[in-house]
RNA sequence: UACCCGGUGGUGUAAUAGGCAACACAACUGGUUUUGGUCCAGUCAUUCGAGGUUCGAGUCCUCGCCGGGUAGCCA
């Protein structure tokens, strides 16, 4: 996917629907700008990369700038090494917001300038309310509110008590500033809301210069203005806000006010995208960390190995729109596999190692065999692989008994070894007291170096296989689902989200992987033939050894034709 | 019960000024293949309901039905 593309003749979402209206009507005098306006109190994941691919995106389709603005107004729970956290994602994710880095607190004067504007104008006022009676004066759904004590102050009053608030001579939550809109509006969000807090916290970027903060309604619109964004893209939850969205940039006789547009946030099965359930697994070490492979954090991606395009792409995909969906997780899954299949490198990795004699091969031979990187791309070239006397096979390709279809594998058959020789296995090796087959011994036709045989005979069956002279044991994490319910939020009251996390999700192995992976570096991504996609765990990776990660499976028929039969 | 917003196949997203419901994923068939991967071909919906306007409605109007959101000094 390329965003910088314009669409011409692609099919638009109601977004861009909305903008080219925008932009046919403005005649030539608007630009687009957007904005990616996380709060930093928490670390960035999958339904953040939606919203940072439709702003960065748009953008860049109609030859805009995204901007990004740190929506900083409550300190209470925002740190600045969230800051960090997340600059870092956006740009992994691969946006750049170039110079474009703003700050809500770095507006916290014009916005106080403008509060003292309504309250000239007559439009806000100083309330001495406390938060549960401010709540009682609102009404409820069905009636409409009673007007505070409070409305009808003159504006000198308003302007001394304001600035005594600013002074920070009272205490926290004991006064607030309102906007004087209707205190029996049927939208609750224009009764009379809340503009500033009085809150005596460390702000991260201003410290304790402000012992007041505006809310979020108060902010944000604002600062789209300051910032001179023309559409302020954000999901469902503002659309009720959205008339108190344009009242105050209304009021404050705004040019050119910026547009809000909402829509539906990425909702994935058997993930979540709730920040505060994603702490809570954290915290209560349902997982290692904010990083754990098996999170949807942009972090836990990353380390997974999940590449940022594929994310990208995965969200162009699922499109935009009001309706609030759920996406199937295995979109997110092909969209990984459809971006490393021509790119990935191929290796050969056993997970579930069983030992393979080949009788008729003479013992300390061996010989080196060439496969193909990636027969994708020519261009990746070709490897040597060991081949031996002794080998390691994956378990799950022999059995004792073959059921219908099963094609790999059996006393008494044949099977190809993928690049090298056709093996048949003649003899099963068992432990005496587990019964556990821990060997196999098998003959191999020389006659069919490279799998081709000599007589024109077919064999079906190809399967992996390392050699064990020049193999390497390394830890293998598979990942599934973090959650066993697609909708892990769906709980049987009394219960916790936490009953639905599946206790498979990790599962670790013990594989034997081809020399050539030896040298794996962070960052590559590997497909182990017939098994999946993998990259070296860059956390726990060391000198005691290599970790790969699985990022996705490769998709199995015969798994599924299994499955079936059941 | 007030207000706001939604409803198109199993899942999502489309449908230029009303003009043959398209694309992707899933599923199922089959083909190719030295990865049971990839790739290729085929099958799978009369658009929540009822009226109305119109030569013609997924698109416009009316009335319903169903689903989501809103009563933080959170964002």
């Amino acid at each position: 996917m390329d965003l910088s593309k314009p669409r011409g003749g692609e099919r638009r979402n109601f977004i861009e629907r909305a903008i080219e209206e925008d932009l046919a009507s403005a005649d030539g005098s608007m630009e687009i700008t957007t904005r990616f306006p996380p709060e930093p109190n928490g670390f960035l994941h999958l339904g953040h990369a939606k919203a940072i691919c439709i702003n960065f995106g748009i953008a860049a389709t109609y030859g805009g700038v995204c901007n990004l603005r740190f929506d900083d107004t409550n300190p209470s729970r925002e740190e600045t090494r969230y800051v960090e956290a997340i600059k870092e994602d956006i740009r992994w994710l691969g946006f750049d917001w170039h110079e474009r880095l703003f700050f809500a607190s770095g507006y916290f004067q014009q916005l106080y300038d403008w509060a003292e504007f309504l309250i000239n104008k007559g439009k806000a006022y100083v309330c001495d309310l406390d938060p549960d009676e401010i709540r009682k004066f609102r009404g409820t759904f069905t009636e409409s509110g009673k007007d505070s004590p409070n409305r009808d102050r003159g504006v000198e009053e308003n302007l001394d008590l304001f600035r005594r608030m600013r002074a920070g001579e009272f205490a926290d939550g004991t006064r607030t500033l309102r906007a004087k809109i209707d205190m029996a509006s049927p939208h609750l969000v224009l009764r009379d809301p809340v503009m500033y807090r009085i809150m005596k916290a460390d702000h991260h970027r201003t410290r304790d210069e402000w012992p007041i903060y505006p809310m979020y309604d108060w902010a944000h619109g604002q600062s789209d203005a300051i910032e001179g964004i023309s559409h302020s893209l954000c999901s469902l939850e503002f659309e009720n806000h959205r008339p108190l969205y344009d009242w105050y940039t209304e009021n404050l006789e705004l040019e050119s006010p910026p547009r809000q547009i909402e829509f539906a946030r990425l909702e994935v099965t058997y993930t979540l995208t709730s920040k505060r359930k994603l702490r809570h697994l954290v915290e209560e070490g349902h997982v290692s960390g904010w990083d754990d492979p098996r999170m949807p954090t942009l972090k836990g991606m990353r380390r997974r190995g999940v590449p940022p395009e594929a994310i990208c792409n995965f969200c162009e995909e699922v499109g935009v729109a009001k309706f609030r969906s759920t996406i199937d997780m295995v979109r997110l899954e092909n969209a990984i596999r459809d971006h490393l299949n021509p790119r990935a490198l191929r290796r050969f990795g056993v997970l579930d190692p069983i030992k393979v004699v080949i009788t008729n091969y003479p013992e300390g031979q061996q010989e080196t065999i060439e496969a193909i990187n990636n027969p994708e791309d020519s261009a990746a070239g070709t490897r040597q692989v060991t081949f031996s006397r002794e080998l390691w096979i994956e378990r799950a390709d022999f059995r004792e008994e073959a059921p219908r279809k099963f094609f790999r594998l059996v006393p008494g058959r044949e099977v190809r070894l993928r690049y090298a020789y056709c093996i048949t296995c003649d003899e099963v090796v068992k432990d005496p007291d587990s019964g556990e087959v821990v060997e196999l011994r098998c003959s191999y036709d020389p006659q069919s170096s490279g799998g081709r045989t000599s007589d024109g005979r077919k064999v079906k069956g190809i399967i992996h296989w390392v050699s064990a002279i020049d193999s390497f044991e390394a830890e293998v994490r598979i990942y599934d689902h973090l959650f066993a319910s697609p909708r892990p939020e769906e709980v049987t009251e009394g219960q916790d989200f936490t009953t639905n996390l599946n206790p498979d999700s990790l599962i670790v192995k013990r594989a034997r992987l081809e020399a050539a992976l030896e040298s794996a570096s962070p960052g590559e991504r590997f497909q182990f033939e017939r098994v999946g996609y993998f990259t070296l765990d860059e956390v726990d990776s060391g000198a005691a050894g290599a970790v790969f990660n699985r990022i996705v499976a490769l998709r199995d028929s015969w798994a599924k034709i299994e499955k079936r039969k059941k």
